[in-house]
DNA sequence: GCCGTTTTCGGCCCGACTGTTTTCAGTCG
């Protein structure tokens, strides 16, 4: 099913964008938009709280937006929102968006210029029309204008893919100057989400000035958009803004974890400080007294305060205080514990490199072995082989075996799930592949339903090991497609079809909620990069990612099992079902 | 608007920076 969780997230957010507009109590505002948080990070599906009367168990939900949320779940509609809307421009919500645009200067310009949009501030503001206004000077204005033409540009967040590198990069690139004692990236990068508002990165330093000099000065700097003793940001070649800030060595470690977050996580740590009667900032830990009892390293805060330190993919604030305080943090599965690749494309589909190539850069990476899952012949589209191309490749295949032994190429295909759910190769042809993955490549917009048993119903070939990206959505170009995920998942799990994370930036499918509901439900993953090209095996980091962010350990991940238990379980469970 | 092993009222994470001011409001993370 599509989770409706980001949906309602987003009413309440609007909501409270509205509300600051109308400059109602700042408190209740930040009750909206906790919410909203609440609700776009919890596990939960909130049509099931819904459906059990249990809207108000979600932290930050009392009665009152209990109430909205039932009736827009109910009616697909908020009269309270759209009373709202009536009241304050919807469009003039926008300006929020533009940074140093905060509700007062929205309001403000609305209500004194009748100032709706970003391009119409970006135009009062390059026309001088904001001067005039208390609290407006030259300087804002100038700022304000370049920041709503970059707005008005940009299409919002971008993917872990894209700003993952652009950070490392930069890290690269000040590492090793003599002021840098230590360098990381910070926020949601760090947490490995799937999506990137902003470039954080933290310098531990105790010459900051050479170190902005150093930052600013940047081949890859563009612009310079700010540059203060503590604080600066550049603009990428590529149009990303990168924030760095530099830290006392002393504070290194509150700050790390202060600017990693995520919000909900510090807020929920900050509590468990404040309950000892003590105080937690990104300066560090201090008690009563005002006494520093940590702040040099994360792990010294986190012990402070009675925990395990816990890997930043899990600071959602989804239960991992509590796991931290009981000692019980999960043995996450870790990037090195892959030992091959079930899933990856070479030039006979798709893909750009021949399968010579794509077996020698899975050596070079240190696997055991590689599954070629070229397309099914009926994605003409992505070159899908017919069945004459599928033994022509069965033969390269063992030659392959035989010039890189003892390395193991597994002959596979990602098929086709046809819009009936028949599989795009009769089942004899199948069953002469080492390793078959399932997908969904056509008629995205079948009812939930009929997707559904389109999905089960391939589940139920005894031949197909794996479900790839399991819900088709296409990060912020394409939701998921109608389906009941939770009964694929469990059908998954009684047949032992393991279910992909594939590591494609744009897929992350299945997402990182998904991937812990899998956990928790007993069904098998497999961690895949969906290579379309040689250089792409190392896509197999945000599938890891994901699944870490799922709280999911190596024991459960398929393509944790060296060569020799992996080639056992296809054949012990393929074995079964043909039997069954 | 939410919330409660101090509570059903009175708090709500907290500090820095910027630009505008001349002591501070607004914004941000």
């Amino acid at each position: 099913m599509a989770r409706r969780n980001e949906e309602l997230s987003l009413l309440l957010e609007n909501i409270a964008k509205l509300l600051a507009l109308k400059s109602e109590s700042p408190f209740r505002i930040r009750a909206y938009e906790e919410a909203a948080r609440s609700i776009s990070a919890m596990a939960e599906d909130i049509e099931d709280l819904h459906r059990a009367g249990r809207l108000t168990d979600i932290a930050g939900v009392g009665s009152s937006i209990g109430a909205k949320l039932g009736e827009y779940l109910d009616t697909g509609r908020s009269s309270y929102y759209e009373g709202l809307k009536r009241e304050v421009s919807v469009e003039a919500a926008d300006l929020l968006d533009v940074p140093s645009i905060g509700p007062a200067r929205a309001k403000l310009v609305h209500e004194r210029l009748g100032i709706s949009t970003v391009a119409e501030l970006e135009r009062a503001a390059r026309e001088h029309r904001l001067q005039g206004l208390p609290g407006f000077g030259e300087k804002l204005e100038d700022r304000i204008a370049r920041e709503a033409a970059r707005v008005a540009q940009r299409t919002g967040r971008m993917l872990l893919g894209m700003a993952l590198p652009a950070a490392e990069e930069v890290v690269r690139l000040l590492r090793d100057r003599p002021a840098v004692l230590e360098i990381n990236p910070a926020g949601s990068i760090r947490r490995m989400k799937e999506t990137i508002g902003d470039i954080d990165l933290l310098v531990a330093s105790n010459r900051p000035g050479e170190v902005m000099d150093a930052f600013t000065t940047l081949p890859i700097a563009r612009e310079v958009l700010a540059r203060g003793p503590t604080r600066s940001s550049i603009l990428t070649r590529d149009n990303l803004q990168i924030d760095l800030r530099v830290i006392k060595p002393d504070e290194y470690g509150s700050a790390l974890q202060y600017f990693t977050g995520s919000k909900d996580h510090n807020i929920a740590l900050r509590q468990v400080a404040i309950n000892r009667g003590w105080k937690l900032s990104e300066y560090g830990l201090f008690d009563a007294a005002g006494k520093r009892l940590a702040g040099r390293t994360e792990e010294e805060v986190y012990r402070a305060l009675g925990m395990d330190w816990m890997p930043p993919e899990l600071r959602e604030s989804r239960g991992e205080l509590e796991a931290a305080l009981g000692h019980q943090l999960p043995d996450l599965v870790a990037l090195k514990a892959v030992r091959g690749d079930l899933h990856v494309h070479s030039d006979w589909s798709d893909g750009y490199d021949p399968p010579e190539r794509m077996v020698e850069a899975a050596i070079a990476r240190g696997y055991q072995y590689l599954a070629l899952t070229d397309h099914s012949r009926s994605l003409g589209v992505a070159g899908g082989l017919s069945i004459e191309r599928v033994r022509q490749q069965r033969r390269l295949v063992d030659q392959l075996n035989q010039r890189y032994a003892p390395f193991r190429v597994l002959h596979g295909t990602e098929v086709d799930i046809l819009p009936s759910g028949d599989l795009d190769y009769p089942d004899d042809v199948l069953a002469q592949f080492d390793l078959v993955a399932a997908s969904v490549h056509s008629a995205f917009g079948q009812p939930r339903e009929r997707m559904t048993e389109r999905i089960l119903r391939a589940l139920r070939n005894p031949y197909v090991a794996v479900l790839s990206h399991p819900t088709g959505r296409l990060l912020l170009r394409r939701p998921e497609y109608e389906v009941d995920v939770e009964a694929v998942l469990q059908a998954a799990a009684q047949q032992g079809v393991a279910l992909e994370v594939d590591g494609q930036p744009d897929r992350l499918d299945l997402n990182d909620l998904w991937a812990r509901r899998a956990r928790d439900v007993g069904v098998l993953l497999v961690c895949n990069s969906d290579a379309h090209s040689a250089r792409q095996l190392e896509l197999v980091r945000y599938a890891v990612a994901t699944a870490r962010r799922g709280w999911v350990e190596p024991r459960t991940v398929l393509n944790t099992l060296p060569i020799k238990r992996l080639l056992a379980h296809l054949s012990r469970r393929g074995r079964k079902r043909r039997a069954a």
